[in-house]
DNA sequence: CCAAAGTAGTCAACCAAGTTGTCTAACCTT
DNA sequence: AAGGTTAGACAACTTGGTTGACTACTTTGG
């Protein structure tokens, strides 16, 4: 019997392949899973470059590569810190949320025909398990989610 | 809500790191997950560096590169094919079968902390969940495991 | 039966996405 | 004002893969 972990790979990796070639249908940016997490973080608070790092769990140096890419795409804009001049702002343009709602549609659909194959309680009971086991482990504050990808 | 996919890439993270963790206090080679997968294709058939780069989905020189790394390591020896005088079959050593079966115990009692944590029953609707979906995608020909790590 | 096409394995060059290390300018103590 | 810390940029390196080329052997079809 094949380990779990080895089904949650595999599960994600099916998923995201689908998600990935339905995205790329439509000609978008060859965007990451990281882009993804980004768009999602800025959604909730404003943040650094800095701040990104931290929660992908990168250093800054490699959060830096993911905003100049965001950047040079559109996605986002670079605006001046308030208080520290040192620092900058990232924040999503029109783009960058039209980018996110898109996605997000797009996982939902994904997540249907997951709940038609399986049934909704079952993926119901996965989502909850799971959540629960992440909690078990890490209790409150979930870690950055580190490169799985 | 966080996309399904993002609970599973961090389950599997989760998973992924105390395994390591337990991994490095016995004081191990560095091994990653694609030469725990060798491992256990090798278990079942006997296989060429080619037939092992198709199984992870890799090209044949990655694979030859894994292949290297676990000859020396003493995991996996190879030998001559009896036919095919290009090919030759990686076959694991005792080592590697011990590591092996260490692994499996270390993965079931993961599992196990698991079941304690959410109840044996979500983790088995969760177990059968993800295949069914895996079937449900692929149908029976699985693909191969290409990395998520 | 042999010529052509295909395949296993190796070598080498390259690439992508991260790392560490260093530096400057600005910030935060005291 | 001085000394330690931090945001961001630049550069060199590492890892784990890629593509391409080549040799030796195998398979196939006329």
């Amino acid at each position: 019997m094949d380990p779990v972990p080895m089904l949650l790979a595999m599960t994600y990796r099916a998923m995201g392949d689908q998600f990935h070639d339905r995205l790329r249908q439509i000609g978008l940016e060859p965007l990451r899973p990281a882009h993804g997490y980004v768009f999602r973080f800025l959604k909730e608070k404003r943040a650094t470059t800095v701040d990104i790092g931290q929660h992908l769990g990168v250093t800054k140096q490699a959060a830096a590569k993911i905003v100049n890419e965001l950047d040079e795409w559109g996605y986002v804009l670079r605006e001046p810190h308030p208080t520290d001049k040192r620092a900058q702002y990232v924040t999503l343009t029109t783009k960058g949320r039209d980018y996110l709602k898109f996605a997000d549609n797009l996982w939902s659909d994904l997540e249907g025909e997951m709940a038609e194959a399986i049934g909704e309680d079952t993926l119901a009971t996965i989502r909850q398990g799971l959540a629960a086991y992440l909690r078990h482990v890490h209790g409150e504050d979930q870690p950055g989610l580190r490169p799985v990808w």
